[in-house]
DNA sequence: AACTATTTATAAGA
DNA sequence: TTCTTATAAATAGTT
């Protein structure tokens, strides 16, 4: 527009076109300002060179995001609805099937029966009822597990406990002979150092069972075949 | 730009503000095109009159869309996360839950005990115990007012039926006594027409214990007030 | 919407 | 890139 009229037509010199792009975009956003100013209008340019980069002006009032926003709303239809309804669906259809099991375990609670048949109804019954047989004998199986466990680290206890018994008389023996017959009753002060041997097992087992000791706690939460192992 | 400068300043004359409006609207959209063809560039504008309405330029190559996603994606962040992030995670949470409520129906149903404690299965087995029992006690209420609604239906029938046989023997009485000793055998044709007034009742009753009549199918969803009514 | 005096934008050159 | 400047283009006020 100035020192001779251009063609409006692609600028084959990338030089060129890069300077025109430039002065032109300055010359655009002016433009745009002024607008915005002089007619208390909102504007948006957002423009991509041929390199691709981004160039962006905004009305100094508002924020691309509202622009866009409002710009959906006033063409009725949201441009991203397909990404959008597709997450809204997921969404839904989860709610719903969240619904439904939530309702399926309230009647397994003895809630909301009120809209079941007596065929619905003897249906429940009889699949909580096998249900409950199972859990039953699940619930046996463990604790007869946790009783043979303890058992078993009881055994090991005692043997250990007579071992070093033994070792101690043998050890009496070579020592002294005439402190070969001393009894049971004193302490030996051995890592688990209970009074006499005889009840020890009893005692022991009776404190192992108290549901606060941790050994046998965490034992609780394992797998069964983990107790089918100690077997 | 012409006979006279001008400030660049809100326009306060509305007309001439909506004239400003409407030819800078032209000489931009003039100028974005011009660019776009000179300098093979895309080009978005987005524009808000003060009453709101909306115009709009595009280069000719491409689509507001397409403007719109690469504008977000070349600034990286979705401007539009925030919404986009909050859909994720309810999405996130909603999925967790439902499949914490699938967990507990199948513990409910007997799968996936293993990871349960002693503690835990003994909670379980006496939730479901008691869920069982108001599920029995329910089925049996059904089932039982299943009856006594059979039972009434079948009164009154029964009521209707003998008040037709009294109205018929007392007609048969007038017109001619002769007939007044007649039994119970004939078929009088009444609407509900069994043979014998004293086997139809539980006749009838085992009738309607079919699963197949539509009476009773209808009677089984209705809830339990509909049935006390009847008492 | 058309006209036009004037301002503004800018192409080409430095 | 930026500055300069001759000239094209845009447009404010008017008709």
């Amino acid at each position: 527009m100035a020192r001779g009229k251009i063609q409006i037509k692609r600028i084959e010199n990338s030089t060129n076109r890069q300077v025109t792009y430039s002065k032109r975009r300055n010359g655009l956003f002016k433009k745009a300002n002024e607008l915005t100013v002089l007619c208390d209008a909102r504007v948006s340019i957002i423009m991509f060179s041929t390199s691709g980069k981004l160039h962006e002006y905004i009305s100094p009032s508002t924020t691309t995001k509202q622009v866009f926003d409002q710009y959906q709303k006033t063409l009725g239809v949201d441009i991203w609805s397909s990404q959008y309804e597709k997450m809204q669906e997921t969404l839904k259809k989860l709610k719903e099937a969240n619904m439904n099991l939530r309702r399926e375990i309230r009647k397994r609670m003895g809630e909301c029966l009120n809209d079941m048949s007596f065929e619905d109804l003897r249906g429940l019954e009889q699949d909580m009822d096998t249900a409950l047989n199972v859990i039953r004998e699940r619930k046996n199986r463990v604790i007869a597990n946790q009783i043979v466990t303890s058992t078993k680290k009881l055994r090991n206890v005692e043997e250990v406990h007579r071992n070093l018994l033994h070792e101690y008389e043998a050890r009496a023996r070579d020592e002294d002979p005439h402190y070969g017959l001393v009894d049971n009753e004193g302490d030996y002060g051995c890592v688990i150092g209970y009074q006499n041997g005889g009840q020890a097992p009893r005692d022991m087992f009776a404190l192992r069972l108290q549901p606060n000791h941790p050994n046998l706690h965490s034992g609780a939460g394992s797998d069964l075949t983990t107790y089918s192992l100690l077997d």
